[in-house]
DNA sequence: ATGTATGCAAACGGTTTGCACGGTC
DNA sequence: GACCGTGCAAACCGTTTGCATACAT
């Protein structure tokens, strides 16, 4: 949904680029779009979309390098893991704070940001708990176009 | 974390007994035995977790039945998955809104309650989405036992 | 007596791993 | 040239399914 400038596209894959120098990783083709897509796309894929679009540029990728890449990605903390209640793994990109809107008929996931709930106090009795360091609303019901559908019925 | 009094708990298992009742579903050991394990376990078991646990009152019980009758009692909305970023499958008994806190470290899910939160008004962009029926939070972190242990490195 | 629930074992699907070859540095 | 990354295939693990028996109604 938020829509990403040039710049920001830009600034991602040098940070990219760093990364993988100061750990001794490698750039690859694969690597590269692997994350471009990742930055591109905007509708949570699962690891097997993912694959299926990078291989209509890479035709002889394989899924495990997309599941690897993915898992160096994330320790990198440059892409969120999204685990849905049907128990499928989706994939984000990270750019910020922002929450969750699932529809409990297509699956389909939206974001939607909300920057009075990020700066909002939390309950005073959470402290004893821990150490916070990230909330995330998941809010869940049916889409517009969902409910359309079952108004036609 | 929330205590739940004699009375509830009793009210849950007619409740439980009437949806079997009206579904044609039959009253067995060991879905009585899997639901009120459920009832009484308050740190989000897993499958595995639950079928350990009863085990040790029916001895004889398989996984698949544990598996079985957790579906059954999702169906019925008496109990929500939860699925954690590792990929877990973790089950709490329903009982009324709350939230969950996530410890990175050692994977263990507090609940919590937040009755302001829950009754706030949405950002009003998301009228447009369609009809939002839960809201959930879930905050993350490092827990105080985790800290401490960190500490004494 | 009827028919569902269970336990067993096999199947399944997503994910991970071991290995030899290929590509990056 | 050294070594990491890739693709392939096999292993893995949590979950689901088919089937004959046991049990609740």
């Amino acid at each position: 949904m938020l829509d990403q400038d040039e710049q920001s596209l830009h600034s991602r894959f040098t940070d990219f680029e760093k990364f993988c120098r100061k750990k001794g990783l490698k750039m690859t083709h694969q690597r590269l779009e692997i994350y471009r897509e990742l930055l591109t796309s905007k509708d949570h894929p699962t690891v097997e979309a993912l694959f299926l679009r990078v291989r209509k540029r890479i035709p002889t990728i394989s899924l495990d390098t997309v599941y690897r890449t993915l898992a160096l990605l994330e320790e990198a903390g440059m892409t969120n893991r999204i685990q849905t209640s049907e128990g499928l793994t989706r994939f984000e990109s990270d750019y910020g704070a922002h929450h969750h809107l699932i529809c409990k008929k297509c699956q389909t996931i939206e974001d939607f940001t909300w920057k009075s709930f990020d700066t909002m106090l939390l309950p005073p009795e959470l402290e004893a708990w821990g150490a916070i360091q990230t909330r995330n609303i998941v809010a869940e019901g049916i889409c517009t176009a969902c409910l359309k559908k079952e108004k036609k019925k």
